[in-house]
DNA sequence: TGTATTAGCCTGTATATACAACTAATGTAA
DNA sequence: TTACATTAGTTGTATATACAGGCTAATACA
């Protein structure tokens, strides 16, 4: 697919990431050093070196002098791994997640969404919309598009047992995203659907997200606006500390 | 200041990113090549390729190989920067951007204030609240409080001719910041000072910023929900190419 | 047994070197 | 003039090497 072979260090960037990504590797799992990888690849360790470092800017790992290199816990990282776990995200905080499937259909885009999507209308379009719950209380309301090209077998998923997110990073990791972020006043039917009181307003995230320059999925994300609030982190990552006791 | 001195590349970044931050360096301005700086500061061209690569992936610069390296052009990009220029993003969209000054005093903290902010009740804090109007339409109420310490000489500006994230951003580039992002219904004199109607949401941007893990300033952002909306990307930074021909 | 030392592995940094690919400008031949 | 080749400067990648510093576990020693 790619014209060109990819360097070496991205190479075995893309080796680790989707190792971690399909569950090879999972959070705070040891990860081969420098020296091994030398050995495994054939690379030098400078390679190596650049690959893991990157990782590390780049969150995907966390990495100790003396000690080694681990996978990092997202938990309480940003980054595109935060994007895919708004279960994650309310079982991490103890409360009991659970969901509601209102819709799950394959739909011949409008216009207007083919235009969003980037698409010809005549290709084809899953269309998902559910609600998630902490302690049995809404916390979002999804409404997604996705292309079926991307996950053909997306409209087979129990989406009660993996969040459409979930899902869609286990097939492939979600290398690019675009998030709008606007206060709105929602429509009454999503303002039920959130057992929302009369006027309050709704925090609203529009999101595109890509694979390898390709545009896979397309949502709006409806969330009380009393009751979930966004939270970003920018300049150097603040990483959890590896336990050393 | 510091423990101990700081890498070679890490004092090479620091360096431009403070000519950049200072306006020694403007935006699309030439970045002294590898080579070049191998000459002016004794590294090896490893080091240089280092610092400038790694202030490529942090968006500070754009490079292209056969070209060079050249001052990112940020009206488009996120990071730190974006978060200083509310009137750059104004007048980047072809509006008239200015605004008015509600307070602008020295206080000591309330015990909530002081511990938001990290300090004890003695320390004294800038307090200042104004009005940013796009094409004389309110378009963010800002209410930021500023340490002291940090930027003894806040009080003195005039902020109808530098915004105060600019102007703290020109004492020292902020390199960490946190913002929550919540959707509210704005009390009633804010509703008046963003001339809002009546029941109708309000984006607020709580923010944290930090030099060097000092927390220097916290400021709550609100924006009118039907008028504003916020952007993020993630992943790849989609970079502006650099015009050739 | 208890303590100090050492050896070994890990990451972090720094240098020197090499080659590839890209670009702009220049020189050269048709 | 036009088309092509050359050249110099730039970034991008890859390797080999070296030393510093953090950490752990084995070892030596008292």
């Amino acid at each position: 697919m790619q014209d060109k072979q990819l360097p070496r260090y991205q190479q075995l960037k893309e080796l680790i990431i989707n190792k971690i990504s399909n569950g090879d590797l999972k959070p705070l799992e040891r990860v081969p050093s420098e020296n091994q990888l030398v050995k495994m690849t054939g690379v030098s360790r400078m390679t190596a070196n650049r690959a893991l470092r990157e990782l590390n800017n780049e969150g995907y790992l966390d990495r100790k002098a003396g000690i080694g290199s681990f996978v990092s816990d997202f938990k309480v990282n940003s980054h595109l791994f935060e994007i895919k776990s708004i279960a994650d995200e309310i079982t991490s905080r103890g409360s009991a997640y659970s969901s509601e499937i209102l819709e799950q259909s394959l739909i011949q885009p409008s216009n207007d969404l083919s235009r969003k999507m980037q698409i010809n209308t005549t290709s084809q379009i899953f269309h998902i919309q559910m609600v998630h719950f902490e302690d049995s209380i809404p916390i979002q309301f999804e409404d997604r598009y996705v292309k079926r090209d991307f996950a053909p077998d997306f409209i087979k998923q129990d989406f009660s047992e993996i969040t459409p997110s979930a899902y869609l990073s286990s097939i492939s990791p979600l290398n690019e995203a675009e998030q709008v972020v606007s206060a709105i006043t929602p429509s009454l039917s999503i303002s039920e659907l959130l057992q929302m009181k009369k006027d309050k307003p709704c925090l609203l995230i529009t999101r595109k997200t890509w694979v390898r320059k390709v545009l896979v999925t397309y949502g709006k994300f409806y969330h009380p606006g009393d009751r979930y609030e966004l939270l970003g982190n920018y300049g150097p990552i603040m990483r959890k500390k590896l336990s050393n006791k």
